[in-house]
RNA sequence: GCCCAGGUGGCGGAAUUGGUAGACGCGAUAGACUCAAAAUCUAUUGAUGGCAACAUCAUGAGAGUUCGAUUCUCUCCCUGGGCACCA
C-alpha cells in the first residue's frame, strides 16, 4: 500500500466533486428530505487574500453540512462576496484600478483559497452584493423602504470623517473617531438618507426572545450578543415633563427615567449641541456668550473623543416655572447633557450623581427628598431573614471633646462594634432631648456648648444584644461639650461599652455603621450623593423606599397632569447615505416639480456608472455628481427636468438581506421566489464574528422584519441559531496582521500538511468560539493521527468485529454526532483519536467497523476519506453515504470500575458487574479499604450508582 | 465606571445532574530501529518527599455550603470582549 499523499489526494477529489457536482442543493420542490440551511457570514473580499483564521468559521459549517447531508438533509451551504464599500474603494484608489476589476481579481483569489480547502459550497447560487443583478434587489428593498415612509431625508448635522471624505452612522465611530481611518470625526450639515430603524426598536428588543410554540426560545443565539443588543437598542422608561420657559412663549420637554425623587428638581439642563438652543437664548443679553460657549464645548466633546469627564456649563439666562410645582427653575447648558438622547433636556437634582457633581461646581442651589437607607448584609449585625423588623424613632450623636479635637465613641463589650453613641426616643421626648438624655446616660457628659441638627439617616440592621431586627430611623446630630464634667453612669451602662476618645483618623477605622461613617465624612465636607433610600416628599409618597414607589409615583403625576410616560430608546435612525462612488446608488430622481420621486421598479437596477474618477470630492458631494449624463435624466411622472440623487448606500446595505438570495440567486422577477422562501424558511445556522454583533445583525434583523410586514419573507427572525466563531491568532499571541507580520497563509499549510490536517488542526485547536494563538508545532497532531487512519487500512478484514472495538465505536459515533451539533468538534476528534488507537492495538479490524469509522472521520477530512472509501471498493462518493447509526445496546459495559473513597478521599478501586447490588458493592468496598477503616467507626456510607462509595468515619 | 465571558501541568485544552482533576494533542526525557539523522514505535511525564509501595499538596486568591467543590454561594485579584456622561 502507498503512503499518504495529501497532494495528489486532495487534489483528485476536489476535482471529482466539481466534476460530480455533489454539493449542488436541490430544489424544494424536487426533494422530500427536511432541509438544513446553514451560513457562514460571507467574507469582504480584501486585496491580502486569506489568513489561516478566516476560514475557521467555514471548515466548522461545512463539517456540520457534511454531516446533515449524510443524514438525509437537503443541504444549502451557500457562498457569497459582499464587496461595496470603503475598503475596496480605498484599496483600488491606492492601487490605482478600478474598484470593478479590483473586486473581481480579489474574488478569484478568495475562491482559489477557498478551493484547496475543500469546502462543499454550491458555487451555482455564489452572490456578489457588486452585481447590478443582485444590488438592483438591494435598491428595490431600499424603494419599499422609502414608500412605506421609512426612509427620510435629513439635513441635521452628522459625522462627518474628513479623512474618508463621507459621513457616517453613529455605530461606525469609535469614542469619537471613525471606526475605519482613526479621524477625528466632524459634525457637519449635510444632507442624508436616513432610515427609520427606530420605528422596529421594541419589535427588535423583545423578538430576541421570542417563544416556539412549545416554549423554547426561537432564537438559538449566544447570550452575550442579545444582550449587547439589548444595551444596544437601550430601551428606558420614564416620564415626559412638559414646561414653559419663564417670559417667552416657548416650552420644553424635559425625559427622566429616575423621576421617583421629582419634587427634588431644582436646576434644568440642556445639551450645547441641542438645536432649541439658539432659540431659547435668542434676545437675551447672555444670547451670545452662551452659544460662543456651547460651540467651544461641542468642538471639545468631539476632539476628546467622548472621553471628558469633568462637567462644564453656562447659566442661560433663562428658567422655567417648574409643572410640579419647584417654582422657577434656571436652565443651564452642560457639557454632559445628550442631544440626542431623551429630549435633549433634563430636569435635575441632588439626587443624580452628575447633577450633584456639577451643581457643587456652580453652587447651584440643591434640595433633598430621599433619606439613606442602610441595610447590614455582612457580620454580627446582618439582617435576618426570619425575624421580623422592630421599628424605632432614634437619635445619634457625634460628640466633640471640651478641649481638643477629638470625638467620643463607644466600644462595646459583648460584640465586636464601636459607634456613636446613640439611642432610642422615648415617648413625649424631642430628638435634641433624646440625644441629650442618651449622652447623660452613657457617658455622663452633660454639659454643652452647641448642639446642631444633621440630616436623617435609616438603618435596617439586627441588634445582637437585644437578639432583634431593628428598621431605626436615626436622627443625626452634632454636640460640642463645654466642659468633661460627668456624672455618675450605671453599672449596667459600663458593662455593656466603653467610652473612647478618638482622633479624627480613628474615628474612620473605629466605626461599623456604614450610616454614621457617612454621616462622619459629609461632617468633613465629603458629601455622597443620596440615589436609594426613603423619600420624604410628596405627601402622599412619603416614608417609602424609593425603589417601591416607582408604579405609585407615576400614577400620582399622571392623576395630577404633571407628565406623561414616555418610552426612548438609545437606537438611532440609521444614516444611510455615502458620499463615495463605490456603493449601491440611492434609487431615487430629484424633480424640479414633484420634489423626490423614487425610479419606477421597471427601471431598476440603477447601475452604477463607469468612471474614470471616482476620487472623493470632499465637498459633501458623491462623486457622482460631477456625472452629468448619468445624473441629469427626466422626471418619471412629469418628465420635466430632474437630477438623480447621487448619495451611495453603505456598506452594510448588501449584507442585509443576501441571505434571502441564497434561496433563489438567480431569479430576475423577485428578490426571492415564494415558495423558495417557504421551503428554506430560515437560517438554521449562522456563523461568524462576534464583531457583528450589533451592526450587521440589528440591521438584517430589521430588514427582515420589513420584509415581512411587506409580505416578502415569512418568518419573523433571520438566523435561528447563532454562532460566533473565536479569532486564531498569530503564533506570537497578537491578531494576525501584516502589520506584525505573523500571518499564516492557509496555501502554505496545505501544502505542506494537506487540507484535510488543516481542517481538522483549526478544529480541534480548541472550543470553536474561543480565541486561541496558531500552533506551528501542534499541527503535526493532526497530521500524525490521519497517517495512523490511513495505516489503519492494512489491517482490515472481513472478519467479525471484535466486541470492545464495535463497543467504543459506537460510543464514538454517538458522541461525534452530538458533538458536531453543539459545535464541540475539538472533543469530537478526540474521540475519534481514542478509538484509531484501540484499532492499532487490536490484531486486525473488521471492514465494517473501519468503514463506519471513517464515515464519521469524513465531514473532517472529506479527501482521505473519499480515498479510503473507494479504496475500499466502493464506487459513490462517501460524502453521500448514509451517516451511521450507534446501537446503544452495543455501548452497555458489563463491568463497571468504582471509585472508593474513605471521608472523600480516594483510597481504592473495585471493579464490579453493572447490576451488582448496592450491599455487596458496600461490603467489597470496605473490604478494599479495610486498613484506613482502623482509625474509628463507620459514620455513613454514601453510594452513587456505578461511580463511588464514600465511606464517613 | 458598568455589562458579559473566562482564569486548570512546560503549552493548547478535557472533566454528564457536585462524584477518580489533568482525557486528547503538542512539547520534553529515556529506550528500540539506523553507520548516523529524520520519521516511526515503546515507556515515562502536575508538584514535593521516598529505592519503592505510598504519602502530602494542587483547578487565579480567600472564605462558605457539602460525606465530597474545577463545578454551587460570597468577597477580592487578573485576562479578553462589549458599552461608556444614556438622565
Amino acid at each position: 500500500m502507498k503512503s499518504y499523499d495529501h497532494k495528489k489526494i486532495e487534489k483528485k477529489w476536489q476535482q471529482e466533486w466539481n466534476k460530480k457536482k455533489i454539493y449542488k442543493t436541490t430544489e424544494g420542490d424536487k426533494t422530500r428530505n427536511p432541509k438544513y440551511y446553514v451560513l457562514d457570514m460571507f467574507p469582504y473580499p480584501s486585496g491580502e487574500g486569506l489568513h489561516v483564521g478566516h476560514p475557521k468559521g467555514y471548515i466548522a459549517t461545512d463539517v456540520i453540512s457534511r454531516m446533515k447531508r449524510m443524514q438525509g438533509f437537503n443541504v444549502l451551504h451557500p457562498m457569497g462576496f459582499d464587496a461595496f464599500g470603503l475598503p475596496a474603494e480605498n484599496f483600488a484608489l491606492k492601487m490605482k484600478i478600478h474598484p470593478e476589476i479590483a473586486v473581481k481579481k480579489n474574488i478569484k483569489r478568495f475562491k482559489e483559497q477557498l478551493g484547496v480547502i475543500g469546502l462543499d459550497y454550491d458555487w451555482s447560487r455564489e452572490v456578489n452584493t457588486t452585481d447590478p443583478k443582485y444590488y438592483k434587489w438591494t435598491q428595490w428593498i431600499f424603494l419599499q423602504l422609502f414608500k412605506k415612509g421609512l426612509a427620510y431625508e435629513s439635513h441635521e448635522p452628522i459625522n462627518w470623517c474628513p479623512s474618508c471624505k463621507t459621513g457616517l452612522a453613529n455605530e461606525d465611530l469609535e469614542g469619537g473617531k471613525c471606526e475605519r481611518c482613526g479621524s477625528l470625526v466632524e459634525k457637519k450639515p449635510l444632507r442624508q438618507w436616513v432610515l427609520k430603524i427606530t420605528d422596529y426598536a421594541e419589535r427588535l428588543l423583545t423578538e430576541l426572545d421570542l417563544k416556539n410554540k412549545d416554549g423554547s426560545l426561537l432564537l438559538s443565539w449566544p447570550e452575550s450578543i442579545k444582550e449587547m443588543q439589548r444595551h444596544w437598542i437601550g430601551k428606558s422608561e420614564g416620564m415626559l415633563f412638559e414646561a414653559p420657559v419663564k417670559d417667552t412663549n416657548l416650552k420644553i420637554q424635559t425625559f427622566s427615567a429616575h423621576f421617583e425623587a421629582f419634587t427634588a428638581d431644582t436646576f434644568v439642563v440642556i445639551a450645547p449641541d441641542h438645536p432649541f438652543l439658539k432659540e431659547l437664548v435668542k434676545n437675551t443679553p447672555k444670547e451670545k456668550e452662551v452659544l460662543d460657549f456651547s460651540a467651544n464645548l461641542v468642538k471639545e466633546r468631539l476632539s476628546d473623543g467622548y472621553e471628558t469627564k469633568e462637567v462644564k456649563g453656562i447659566f442661560t439666562g433663562r428658567y422655567i416655572v417648574d409643572p410640579v410645582g419647584n417654582g422657577d427653575l434656571p436652565i443651564w447648558v452642560a457639557s454632559y447633557a445628550l442631544a440626542d438622547y431623551g429630549t435633549g433636556i433634563v430636569k435635575c437634582s441632588a439626587h443624580d450623581e452628575r447633577d450633584f457633581v456639577f451643581a457643587k461646581k456652580y453652587n447651584i442651589k440643591l434640595k433633598k427628598v430621599i433619606e439613606p437607607l442602610y441595610i447590614d448584609t455582612k457580620g454580627a449585625s446582618a439582617v435576618r431573614a426570619d425575624l421580623p423588623f422592630v421599628e424605632r424613632e432614634a437619635v445619634m450623636g457625634i460628640v466633640k471633646h471640651w478641649q481638643e479635637d477629638k470625638y467620643l465613641g463607644l466600644k462595646w463589650k459583648q460584640i465586636d462594634w464601636g459607634t456613636f453613641v446613640t439611642g432610642g426616643i422615648e415617648p413625649g421626648q424631642t430628638p435634641e432631648e433624646a440625644i441629650k438624655a442618651e449622652l447623660e446616660e452613657e457617658t455622663g457628659y452633660f454639659k454643652f456648648k452647641s448642639i446642631k441638627k444633621l440630616g436623617r439617616r435609616h438603618a435596617k440592621f439586627y441588634h445582637p444584644p437585644k437578639k432583634e431586627n431593628r428598621f431605626g430611623h436615626f436622627n443625626h446630630f452634632y454636640l460640642e461639650l463645654e466642659s468633661g464634667e460627668q456624672k455618675e453612669v450605671s453599672q449596667e451602662e459600663k458593662d455593656k461599652h466603653e467610652v473612647v476618645w478618638l482622633s479624627k483618623d480613628e474615628v474612620e477605622k473605629f466605626l461599623v455603621s456604614e450610616g454614621q461613617r457617612d454621616e462622619w465624612h459629609e461632617l468633613q465636607g465629603k458629601e455622597k450623593v443620596v440615589l436609594d433610600g426613603i423619600l420624604t416628599e410628596p405627601k402622599e409618597l412619603a416614608g417609602r423606599e424609593v425603589k417601591d414607589v416607582r408604579e405609585d409615583a407615576i400614577k400620582y403625576l399622571e392623576k395630577n397632569n404633571l407628565a406623561k410616560r414616555k418610552t426612548t430608546y438609545k437606537l438611532r435612525d440609521w444614516v444611510f447615505s455615502r458620499q463615495r462612488y463605490w456603493g449601491e446608488p440611492i434609487p431615487l430622481i430629484h424633480c424640479e416639480k414633484c420634489g423626490v420621486v423614487p425610479v419606477p421598479e421597471k427601471d431598476l437596477p440603477v447601475k452604477l456608472p463607469k468612471v474614470k474618477f471616482y476620487e472623493p470630492t470632499g465637498t459633501g458631494e458623491s462623486p457622482l455628481a460631477a456625472i452629468s449624463k448619468w445624473v441629469n435624466v427626466k422626471c418619471p411622472k412629469c418628465k420635466g427636468k430632474a437630477k438623480r440623487e447621487t448619495n451611495t448606500m453603505p456598506q452594510w446595505a448588501g449584507s442585509s438581506w443576501y441571505y434571502l438570495r441564497f434561496m433563489d440567486s438567480k431569479n430576475p422577477k423577485a428578490l426571492v421566489d415564494k415558495k423558495k422562501e417557504k421551503y428554506w424558511n430560515t437560517v438554521d445556522l449562522y456563523v461568524g464574528g462576534a464583531e457583528h454583533a450589533t451592526r450587521h445583525l440589528i440591521y438584517a434583523r430589521f430588514w427582515h422584519k420589513f420584509l415581512l410586514d411587506i409580505g416578502i419573507v415569512s418568518t419573523e427572525e433571520p438566523f435561528r441559531k447563532l454562532q460566533s466563531v473565536g479569532l486564531i491568532m498569530g503564533p506570537d499571541g497578537r491578531k494576525m496582521s501584516k502589520r506584525f507580520g505573523n500571518i499564516i497563509n492557509p496555501d502554505d499549510i496545505v501544502n505542506r500538511y494537506g487540507a484535510d490536517t488543516l481542517r481538522l488542526y483549526e478544529m480541534f485547536m480548541g472550543p470553536f468560539d474561543q480565541a486561541i494563538a496558531w500552533s506551528e508545532e501542534a499541527i503535526i497532531g493532526p497530521r500524525r493521527f490521519l497517517e495512523r487512519v490511513w495505516k489503519i487500512a492494512q489491517k482490515v478484514s472481513k472478519n467479525n468485529s471484535s466486541s470492545s472495538i464495535e463497543k467504543l465505536l459506537n460510543k464514538t459515533i454517538k458522541k461525534v454526532s452530538v458533538d458536531i451539533v453543539e459545535m464541540r468538534f475539538n472533543t469530537a476528534i478526540s474521540s475519534m483519536m481514542i478509538l484509531v488507537s484501540e484499532m492499532e492495538k487490536a490484531p486486525d479490524i473488521s471492514l465494517k467497523d473501519y468503514k463506519k469509522f471513517i464515515q464519521i472521520l469524513a465531514p473532517f477530512a472529506p479527501h482521505l476519506a473519499d480515498e479510503i472509501w473507494k479504496n475500499l471498493g466502493e464506487k459513490k462518493s462517501i460524502n453521500l453515504s448514509v451517516w451511521p447509526k450507534w446501537d446503544e445496546k452495543l455501548m452497555k459495559d458489563e463491568d463497571v470500575k468504582i471509585v472508593v473513597q474513605v471521608n472523600g478521599k480516594v483510597r481504592a478501586e473495585i471493579v464490579i458487574a453493572v447490576d451488582a447490588k448496592e450491599d455487596e458493592i458496600k461490603k467489597l468496598a470496605s473490604v478494599a479499604v479495610s486498613k484506613y477503616l482502623t482509625a474509628g467507626e463507620i459514620k455513613k456510607v454514601i453510594y452513587i450508582k456505578n461511580r463511588l462509595v464514600n465511606i464517613v468515619v
